[in-house]
Parts: C-alpha cells; sequence; structure tokens
DNA sequence: ACCTGAACACCGTTCAAGT
DNA sequence: ACCTGAACACCGTTCAAGT
C-alpha cells in the first residue's frame, strides 16, 4: 500500500495576512476616523480585500475590536509603562498606574465601551499591555504588605474606582461636559452650582474628584494591611 | 372674509398611544426577555403596532431605550428609596445609596451599557429616580458640611466609583465571573490565586471590594469637610 | 490556506400614503 | 394626529465557489 503524502494546498496569490494585518490595520482605522468606523466592510476597504475575509482570523468581529482596543491602549502606554514601574515608592506607583489608565481615556474618550468589555473578556482575547499593568500593582500592593484575601479585595477596589470612574467620566462624548452640566442644573441643586458653572467647571471637578478618590482609595488600601484581625470574628 | 376655523384631524382608529406606554411595552419586553430583545420591530409587534410608528413619539431609538432604563431603575429603588431617606446618619445614608446602585446592577446585569450612557444623557431624557437618588447624596453631602467646591468634588469621586465599580463587575454578564477567574488565572499572579480560587470567590470579592471602596470614600469626602485650607497653596 | 461574492437575517430610520 | 408599509443604508455572519 502506497502511502500518499498529503500536501497542504497553497495560496499564491498575494502574501497572506496575519492576525497582526488586521488589528495594525484596525489601529490605523481607528486613529484617523475613530471606533464607529470601525465596520468590517470599512476594515476590509482599507486593507484592500473582501470584509468577509476577515472571519477566517477572527471568527467573531468582536474579538477583532477587543486585540484593536488592547493594541491602542498599548501604544498609549507604552510611554509611560516604563515611568511607573521605575517608582520606587509603592503608593505612588498604584496612583502613577491609576492616572495612566485616565489619561486614556481622556485621549481615547470612544474607547471606554470596550475597556468595560476587555475586563470581563474570556482569555481567547490577549490583552497583554493590560496585564502586565494590573499586574504593577498587584505587585506594589504586595510590596505594601497585603496577601490573600486583602490582596484581592484591595486590587479590585482600586480596579473598580480607576477604569469605573474613568469610563463613567469620559461616557457620552463629545458632549458629555454639557450634558453632564445640563443635568446639575435640571437637578436643581444650588449648592452644588456654586462650583459647576461651566463645562470647564465639569471637566476640572470630575479631574479633581478622580485623584482624590484614587489617593484616599491607596491609603485605605495601604492602612488595611497593618489592621490586625478583630478576634471577635 | 369669512374664517375658517381649523379643526385637528382627528385619528379615530383605536386610542392614541402616550410616550408611557411605550416605555411600560419596552419595561416588560426587558424584563422578559432582557435588553437584547428590546429592538424597534419586537417592541412593535409586542404592542400590536407597526415598529415605525415608535418614531411618533421618540424621534431616535435610543431616547427610548434610555426612558426604559430609568423606568426600570424607579421600579427597581422604589422599595427601597424611602428606606433611604429615612437613614438618620448622614454618612450611612449615602452608604445605603452606593449600596442600592449595585443591587441595581446585580439585578440586572443587562442594565450596565445604559446606566453609564444615561448619567451623561442630554436632559430631554428624563431620568427623575436617578436625579432624585443623587440629591438625596447631595444633601447628606452638606449635612457633612461639605460646600462648594468640595462638595462637587466629593459626590463626583462616590459617583464615579459607584456607577462604575457596579458597571465594572457586570460587565461582560453572564459570563463575566468565569471569564474574570481565568484572566486572574491566565494572569499567573500566584498571590491573588490564594484568596480567588472560584466564580463564588471573584463574586464573593467584587462585593466586599465595593464595600470596603464605599466605606473609605464616605469617610474621606466626611473627612474633607473638617480639612482647613493649607495657607501655602 | 486564504480570499471572493452573493446572500441572509437583522438593525435603525425615512417618507409617502392611508384613516 | 397617528399609524402603515415599502424602502433605504447599514450591520455581522454564512457558505459555496474560486485560486
Amino acid at each position: 500500500m502506497i502511502r500518499r503524502v498529503e500536501v497542504a494546498p497553497c495560496y499564491v496569490r498575494g502574501v497572506a495576512r496575519s492576525r497582526e494585518d488586521f488589528v495594525q490595520a484596525g489601529v490605523l482605522l481607528v486613529q484617523e476616523q475613530g471606533f464607529g468606523a470601525l465596520t468590517s466592510r470599512s476594515l476590509g476597504e482599507a486593507m484592500g480585500i473582501h470584509s468577509t475575509a476577515i472571519y477566517r482570523h477572527f471568527p467573531q468581529w468582536d474579538q477583532l475590536v477587543l486585540a484593536v482596543t488592547d493594541a491602542i491602549v498599548g501604544g498609549l502606554l507604552a510611554e509611560g509603562s516604563a515611568a511607573i514601574i521605575s517608582v520606587s515608592d509603592p503608593r505612588e506607583r498604584i496612583l502613577a498606574a491609576m492616572v495612566a489608565v485616565r489619561r486614556l481615556t481622556h485621549a481615547h474618550p470612544d474607547l471606554v465601551d470596550n475597556l468595560l468589555r476587555l475586563a470581563a473578556a474570556p482569555i481567547t482575547t490577549a490583552t497583554p499591555v493590560i496585564d502586565a499593568l494590573s499586574r504593577t500593582v498587584i505587585d506594589s500592593l504586595r510590596e505594601l504588605g497585603l496577601r490573600g484575601e486583602r490582596l484581592a479585595v484591595g486590587y479590585q477596589a482600586l480596579e473598580g474606582f480607576t477604569v469605573g470612574a474613568a469610563a463613567l467620566d469620559f461616557s457620552g462624548h463629545p458632549h458629555h461636559l454639557e450634558n453632564r452640566l445640563g443635568r446639575r442644573r435640571s437637578a436643581g441643586n444650588a449648592a452644588m452650582l456654586e462650583a459647576v458653572q461651566s463645562t470647564d467647571d465639569v471637566d476640572r471637578v470630575n479631574e479633581t474628584a478622580f485623584l482624590f478618590g484614587a489617593h484616599a482609595l491607596v491609603e485605605a488600601v495601604a492602612a488595611s494591611a497593618r489592621e490586625v484581625c478583630d478576634p471577635s470574628d
């Protein structure tokens, strides 16, 4: 019996695209026209191929969007990440990481929806940059003496505030500031309106509130490492 | 010259629908089949009318979705809101409001996206229940002695954490817990895995972290009312 | 293996036409 | 004034067919 050698058929017309090619083209498209323009048809056109060819590399469109999101996050954090790691004081290092995330949403407000999704995406979706950042924070918390349950709780509280508040601040872009100002006015809180009278005020208060909350939470988390367990528990 | 009296033409076939009718039908649809089923076609079918009739009452579909969201939020907060207001201690009252929001996202995880949108929606979209809740928190902060800038900053920090963390915790439902567990594992943080080994652990840590963060922020905000301005500023 | 092209089942939205 | 029904311009997705 003669063994037939199976030769894999080869596509000859042009070089085959990799996952990376699609992600790279997606990043370019988003940077030029925003996330709203990232559709299967427009990406195909931008790459000079048919839109349905994408499904050979990404079985679901959502996975491509998340990969593009992570790539953009990576690009924007790349410059700052070395600076974050080099901070010697663990508390300041954590704060630097938190501020970096907010700077991210400030630069790319339409990234907000995907950022929330990314935090709970299946592991099939690679997010190496975000994973590295969270590991930096976790290591810093260990440096502060946090272990086990308190480490997990402390990290979760910080992530919830950082990603959540950053997302909320820029949700509704580009009308988020004026709409929020309108809400503050219609709610009729005279006490609030003293400090918030323009969209610039809204923007400033948002940023101050983020820094205030970040400091408060880092201090509280650090303090939890020094707490002794209540024997009555 | 004879003045012709203009009589408004009257639609005779059946009673005209109001905005409320559409919202009410939308709430029912969401409660039975989830937010994913809330489309113009399905709502029209559920009401026994053509889908395009909706645009006579809501010029944009998004407005109907936000109105439905507020109605659902209202229904779920209705029971608890009286209890929140009746809390005598202002800090406990604020905490009760924060916990109420989290209970909301816990009961309706697919409401998360719209909740973020609602916070920055134009005032044309009515959100009376949410406005009332935020007013309760603001009044409580005033009771704690906060005024002007500090009031605005304190409120914003609390809202950012509450809505943001609640949204992040349930983003990706219904696979959010398993996916998050997978991420914790793949990130390879051995220190974290001591405390987080099952989806039940993830759920428990999320809730503990929310309560921890809420307490820490309320304390910090309350403390900011007693701080004296640094003369070196 | 990789890509094309037609086709499918949706979606929000518009608009002339009915009552 | 309110609703219908056809139509439009999209969207993600499938699948047989090409090379």
